[in-house]
Formats: C-alpha cells, structure tokens, sequence
RNA sequence: GAUCGCGUAGCUCAGUCGGUAGAGCAACCGCCUUUUAAGCGGUAGGUCCUGGGUUCGAGCCCCAGCGUGAUCACCA
C-alpha cells in the first residue's frame, strides 16, 4: 500500500502534464478529446496496401496533374512514435492490423489540427484522412489533410522501443503489453484461429458443441481439488468444475451420439509454466466410437492444425508423421526394469526410489508414481502415444476384457506434456459404481469435503449410455505448442496472478 | 509447498571495495518541412519493494516479509 502511494505520487508529474494538456485542448482548441463514431475506416495494413507507386511517382513529377490521383484512406490507431519536425510532424500509428506512418504537414491541415498532430503523445488514440502516399524517404504513409485525437491517454506509456519487458507487467497489464508487443497480439489473434479450427474440425466431423454446467453439485470426472462456491437462494454448495466429462456421457444416454464442448475447467492445484487454475479444455465423445476411434481423431485434429515441423522452445517437432505409439507397460519396464504386475518388484523399485509407503500403498498407485520418470523417457520431439494404461488408475475407462487390469485408454505426450486422454468409455453402470465406490474408500477428510458419488450420473448410465469412445486436450497446451511459448501464461489473456500490494 | 534468482526515475537498465543516485527513452521548455527505437539544444524527475539489524555511514552486508521468474512437487 505504500508502494501504491510512492507509485501515484511519482507518477504524477507525468499524469499530470497529460492532463493539462487535455485541459489545452478542450479550452483553448475546443476539442472533445474522447472522440466520436467514425465511420469508413480502413485498418492500417488495408491503407498500406492501397499505395500506388504511379500515383506517388505522379506527384513527384516536376508538373503534378491538378487531380490527386492517390487513393484516400481515413484510419485510425494508437500514436506508438511520434516525431515532431517544426512545420512537419511524422507518427507511427498501430491498430490491430499493423502499423503505417501518418505524415501531417502544416500546409495540408488547418492550424489547429496541425498544433494537434505535432503535440500529441505516445499513446493516443488518433484518426487520420489523407492520400496515401510515401515521404521522400520512400516511407509509406497517409499525408493527413484531416486530423482528429479521438482519446486522450492520460497514463505514461512505456518505453517506445522495448514496451514492457517485465513478465508481471505483461500479464497484470496486458492491455499494455498488447499493443507494445505486436507479437503478443500475433499469439492470441493465432488462439483464436486455433480455436474456431477446432471446431470448424469437429464440426466437419459431424460433432455438436454444447455447453455443460461448470457450477456442479459434485465436481467429478477427473482427479483434482476442486474450487468451491455457493448458491444462496438454494442455500446449496457448489463445485466449479474439474472436467466435464461426467455430463457430456448423460448426453449420450440422453441420444446425442457426437458431442464436444470447448470451455474452462477450474483445478484448484499449484500454478506453474504449465498449469493455469481455470484452463480451457475441449472433451469430445462419440457414441458406438472407442479408444481408437478418437485417437485417430485427435491425430488428424493436431496434425492438421500443426501442419508440419513446429519449433518448441530448443526443439523441433515433428507432426508430420504418425505419432510413436507405446504402452504402458512396456514404457514401465522400460524404465524401471521390472514388470508394472508384478506388485513385489514395484514395491522394491519404490523402496529404492524412495517412494512414500512403498510397503502399504496400493500397488498400482505406486505404478503411478513411479511412471512419472517413464513419461522423461519419451522423445519430446517426437508426438506420442502411451496406451494401455492400468484399469486402476482410470476409474471411468472400460478394463480390457482379455486383460481386465488393463484399460482402453492412452495418453498423448508432446514435447514431455500430458496433452490429452483418449478412452473406450465404462458404460457398466455396476463396474462403475464399484469403481467410484473404491475410490471414494479410503480418501482422507480433506478430500471427502468435495469428494462424493455421483449417483445421478450412475442413474444415466443405468438408463444406458451407448459404447462410446471420448477424448478430452488442453486447448492452453496445444496454443502453446503451435506457437511456440513454454509458459501457459503466455498464451492465457489474463493469468491468474496474486493481486498486487501484498497485505491483503 | 520447497530451492535458487530478481525488485533502483513512468519505461528499459547501469551502479566498482559499504562513502550518501546514474544513462537512454518518455515528460517539460526552445529551435526545426523529410523523420522512421533515437531531428538538435536545454530543464526537471528517486520511499533504491517493505520492515528491522550491523556500521561513523547501507542501493550494496545480515534477518524477516511481500511480489515475481525459473526449477521441483501436485496436476492437465
């Protein structure tokens, strides 16, 4: 809180020297500096694109024709460089589009608009109607014959050729980084692709999107702590979700035979490179479909979207092949020596490791932890499959039936990050309830508080949910693999960061 | 949650052995019709993250805290 003080009060020369200069403007210019519709813009790179070099020669010329053959543009953007030459002022404006140079020259304005061009500040929002032309150091530009400022910025910007550098910053004040940092707009305009191909995909494949609740009276569906909240009205608590999993199979029972849904979980675990506690998730399921099914799926998704050999941090993937296909198993005793069914092996392989009550826990647990260094073993450059995994670990995942310790259900790594989950879905309304039931046994009370049986959800299956195959990948991962950033935060808006000033 | 690093002007960063605060950009003033991160010249701008401690003296050393980044753990 102190900190916020100092911040305001040195802040304050430059917020007010801004200020008096709005206050100029209004009384002495009779200016509305909050600006007004305009209509007919053309973004920056359009303006760029209209330059005719015949047009810029032809004015060049000793004789100029009477008639301006350039072509006219009105733009608007954000003043990112400004320099004022006397009776000559040049500035950079940027829109969403790109950047073009405005040239205000005194004789081509009236004097007020002029006064304008030449004292207004980095950060600005202006528009500007003029020929396009270029200047006689071959910049191409809008010579401006009309000038306007259409929004006052009152906050000192950061420095013009290095933006904000500082990570926190970026993210506390993204709007910031935004538009100082051409590549961040770059990444989220890409997510935005990236998303709407995902669904045109889906869509392609005869997929429907529907929307599941994310306030849920039980949070299940996945294995993670969930964020809780409460209906007053109701007087009911509720859970944000963990997955959606859980809903999009009552849609099966209920006939829809392909569903997907894009949209936020909410994991109330630790933040990192990697997690984001709400984070955006598509899951898919298609009736009479199985494991297979949507691994080929997702395989022709990912690919398609990547579209060939993708940089990622030091490495270079390579999406254009089939990805490696591994089992589980086989990457266990890979890496561990020892079979994963064998339970005593286990037991003397996490002794070794020292694994937390490697004599008393659940063997196949203990598989699980010791899996963590088998996933370090997969190539990261290479897209891979890790299938087979052990029934007990996969609660809502149909066991194999010539090997019921094993599940339909594999992994996909990419660049050593759990991308995503593919199963042959449980449709066994009693193997299910057996399966909630052990897991729920057990629990300590810290997880009983949000951990419960879904029991509407074992009505559903009981009614009968159709074979089914389902998937479920991290949108936030895929961004981050396609345009090449290793920390989630880079390609999440506003990440969730601890509010500044401490204290509270 | 653990370990390590970082926090100095609005922004980007220097700051030597512990000797009392520096630059560039931005701001402000003046000049200027061809600049393109930076036209030329000048002026001003600081709770060195916070709180303690050591010391004649702390931006610098020590302790605690806050924020943040990286790695690990939990998870996707």
């Amino acid at each position: 809180m102190n900190a916020t003080d100092s911040k305001e009060r040195s802040e304050s020369d430059l917020v007010a020297a801004r200020r008096a200069k709005l206050k100029r403007w209004t009384e002495e210019l009779g200016i509305d500096p909050w600006g007004s519709r305009v209509d007919d813009l053309t973004p920056l790179a359009d303006a760029r694109s209209m330059f005719l070099e015949s047009a810029a020669d032809a004015m060049d010329a000793e004789e100029p024709p009477n008639e301006d053959p350039r072509p006219r543009a009105t733009v608007a953007g954000r003043v990112i460089q400004h320099r004022a030459m006397g009776k000559l002022t040049f500035m950079v404006l940027r829109d969403d589009s790109g950047d073009l140079q405005v040239s205000c020259s005194k004789a081509d304005l009236e004097t007020a608009s002029f006064k304008l061009a030449s004292k207004v500040d980095y950060g600005d929002i202006v528009v500007a109607s003029g020929p396009v032309g270029r200047t006689k150091r071959g910049e191409i530009c809008v010579w401006a014959d009309q000038f306007e400022v259409h929004c006052k910025s009152l906050a000192p910007p950061p420095e013009k050729f290095h933006g904000l550098t500082d990570a926190e910053q970026r993210y506390r004040r993204r709007y910031v980084d935004m538009y100082t940092n051409p590549e961040t707009m770059e990444t989220f305009r890409r997510r935005s692709q990236i998303v709407s191909e995902i669904r045109r995909f889906m869509e392609r494949h005869g997929y429907v999107e529907v929307e599941t609740p994310m306030m849920q009276p039980v949070a299940g569906g996945a294995a993670a702590r969930p964020f809780g909240t409460h209906h007053n009205a109701l007087d009911i608590d509720l859970f944000l979700r963990i997955a959606p999993e859980l809903y999009l199979k009552r849609l099966l029972v209920g006939g829809m035979r392909k569903v997907f849904e894009v949209n936020r979980n909410f994991r109330n675990e630790g933040v990192s490179r990697q997690h984001n506690p709400e984070f955006t998730m598509m899951e898919a399921y298609q009736a009479f479909g199985d494991c297979e099914t949507v691994i080929e799926l997702a395989e022709s998704l990912i690919r398609e979207l990547a579209g060939g050999v993708l940089p990622y941090g030091d490495l270079e993937i390579d999406y254009t092949q089939a990805f490696d296909r591994i089992s589980y198993g086989d990457l266990f005793e890979r890496t561990h020596g020892c079979n994963m069914s064998d339970e005593s092996a286990v037991r003397t392989v996490a002794a070794k490791k020292h694994v937390e009550d490697a004599a008393t826990r659940n063997h196949w647990l203990l598989v699980e932890a010791l899996f963590d260094e088998a996933e370090d073993r997969i190539d990261p450059t290479r897209p891979t499959w890790v299938t087979d995994f052990p029934a007990a670990i996969s609660p809502l995942t149909r066991p194999r039936s010539d090997a019921p310790d094993i599940a339909w259900r594999a992994e996909l790594f990419i660049a050593g990050m759990e991308i995503g989950n593919f199963y042959t879905e449980l449709n066994d309304p009693d193997i299910q309830r057996a399966r909630f039931t052990e897991q729920l046994d057990g629990i300590n009370d810290e997880e009983a508080a949000f951990r419960s049986l879904d029991s509407d959800f074992l009505d559903a299956l009981c009614v009968g949910m159709p074979p089914a195959g389902g998937f479920g990948i991290g949108i936030d991962r895929i961004v981050m693999l396609l345009t090449n950033h290793t920390s989630i935060r880079d390609v999440i808006l506003f990440p969730l960061l601890r509010p500044e000033g401490g204290e509270q």
